[in-house]
RNA sequence: GGAGAGGUGGCAGAGUGGUCGAAUGCACUGGUCUUGAAAACCAGCGAUCCUUUAUCGGUUCCGUGGGUUCGAAUCCCACCCUCUCCGCCA
């Protein structure tokens, strides 16, 4: 949510800002109902003020004894109008609300000009796609052909895009959590949480997944709740209303949780394979920061992110996505796109974004000022460290052999008895 | 799932229709005192929104949402949550 301040005092800035995400905003409409707004809250609390002060006058009166009968008649006709009043200011607010909380955020200066993801900008590359002397298979063929992955039992058990890993491939994937975990708790400073995998719609109103998101969620009606599609719901929503003290920050939370996306809307594609599914795992990095620190800390968020493919050996860029690209709740985000040879292109793996006060102004997220000892509002911040799933994928395809075996990367294999292959 | 109790400021806890944003204690902040600290004493100490350059002023908030009333922390209704006991259960 963008501030309600700025936005009535600097709306046709506001509306340029947002020309960047590709998106118009109907200012008129807005500062229509804004000094309708501005009248009516006025003119409300005068009465408030009002009906309050001559209702105390009434209770001073009845406790001296006295007849209060005519004071009683005033408030009734002040109270007529206070209840028209109060309803359309009630009206005006729920109407603006909608507006605001359906805004998206306004994209930091650095993020490209653009509409598509063929305008986003490269930031940077690592390491060199491997020169295999065979051709290369992609993850389905190598995991069929070893008999450890199996999607049509998946889809019988649930349905398309589900997965079932066996034996060393499972085990594999296990290895990558944990060695995710250990290297942001170890190395990078983070706090490891296990959060719930089911999260009420405030929490999602919170981060920005709802209200405009729902159809991209699994929904359990039934008990109000939804599959988190990201850990970020639950962990960033644990200071949702919270007043911090400048001694807590910054929080660093690191998370491993599945994720539940619906997927809609992505029919026909990546079909094949375990790219895009309805169930996936994560590890993810979750920051709660003072503001002015917030656009250094997603810079070594992405590089904590890198770490691990820098670990595994595996050759990876790093894209500044253009205004278009954005995530609705995002300032600015990085997505780090790994190499599979099996496609012959780079794939996204992580996304690391700043949403600086855009989450917690949603989620009332403060901490305490000490220099002005008011509560301000926190800056979040987030990043994959990495997708398990298309990771796993990486590995199987840059590490795999001619044999169609798959050799395990160095830091996996204290994970796995010391296992050097899968086979 | 059944029975009962309860949700008030950072914490503890009073308040059952009127001057209550809310006693008191603790914690915290500032001051006096002290070589320094502690103790003691004095003072301050929630958030929200509107208006305003700012001050001043006003609004709203006692789990959440409705209702009754001139007036609600207090009465009524619904919901949520917590605790205790019983049942079930990884």
């Amino acid at each position: 949510m963008l501030d309600p301040h700025t936005l009535r005092s600097e709306l046709d800035d506001i509306a340029v800002a947002l020309n960047k995400r590709n998106m118009t905003l109907d200012t008129s409409s807005i500062q229509e109902l804004e000094d309708k707004r501005k009248i009516i809250q006025t003119k409300t609390e005068e009465l408030q003020s009002l009906r309050n002060s001559k209702s105390k006058e009434i209770g001073q009166l009845k406790s001296k004894g006295e007849d209060a009968q005519g004071v009683m008649n005033e408030v009734a006709t002040i109270k007529a109008q206070l209840d028209e009043s109060e309803s359309e200011l009630n009206e005006i607010q729920l109407s603006l609300n909608d507006i605001l909380i359906g805004i998206p955020n306004i994209p930091h200066v650095s993020v490209p000009e653009g509409s598509t993801e063929d305008d986003n900008e490269e930031v940077r590359k690592w390491g060199e796609p491997k020169d295999f002397d065979f051709e290369p298979k992609d993850h389905v063929d190598l995991g069929e052909a070893l008999g450890l992955i199996d999607f049509e039992t998946a889809t019988k058990i649930t349905s398309s895009r589900f997965v079932v890993m066996h034996g060393g491939i499972a085990k594999l994937h296990r290895a990558l959590i944990q060695f995710m975990l250990d290297t942001h708790s170890e190395e990078h400073g983070y706090s490891e949480i296990n959060v719930p995998y089911l999260v009420n719609a405030d929490s999602c109103m919170g981060t920005g997944q709802l209200p405009k998101f729902e159809e991209d969620l699994f929904h359990i009606k039934e008990h109000g709740l939804y599959l988190i599609p990201t850990a970020e719901i639950p962990v960033t929503n644990t200071v949702r209303g919270e007043i911090l003290s400048d001694a807590e920050l910054p929080k660093k939370y690191i998370c491993h949780t599945p994720c539940f996306r619906s997927e809609a809307g992505s029919y026909g594609k990546d079909t094949r394979g375990m790219i895009r599914q309805h169930q996936f795992e994560k590890v993810e990095m979750v920051q709660m920061v003072k503001p002015d620190t917030s656009y250094d800390v997603l810079e070594e968020l992405l590089g904590h992110a890198e770490a691990i493919l820098q670990k595994l050996e595996l050759p990876y860029r790093v894209v500044n996505l253009c205004g278009g690209d954005l995530g609705f709740s995002s300032a600015k985000t990085y997505d780090i796109e790994v190499w599979l040879p099996g496609q012959n292109t780079y794939r996204e793996i992580s996304s690391c974004s700043n949403f600086e006060a855009f989450q917690a102004r949603r989620m009332k997220a403060r901490w305490r000022n000490p220099e002005t000892n008011k509560p301000e509002l926190l800056h979040t911040l987030n990043g994959s460290g990495l997708a398990v799933g298309r990771t796993l994928i990486a590995v199987m395809e840059n590490y795999q052999n001619e044999d169609g075996n798959i050799t395990i990367p160095e830091v996996l294999r204290q994970y796995m008895n010391n296992q050097t292959v899968i086979s």
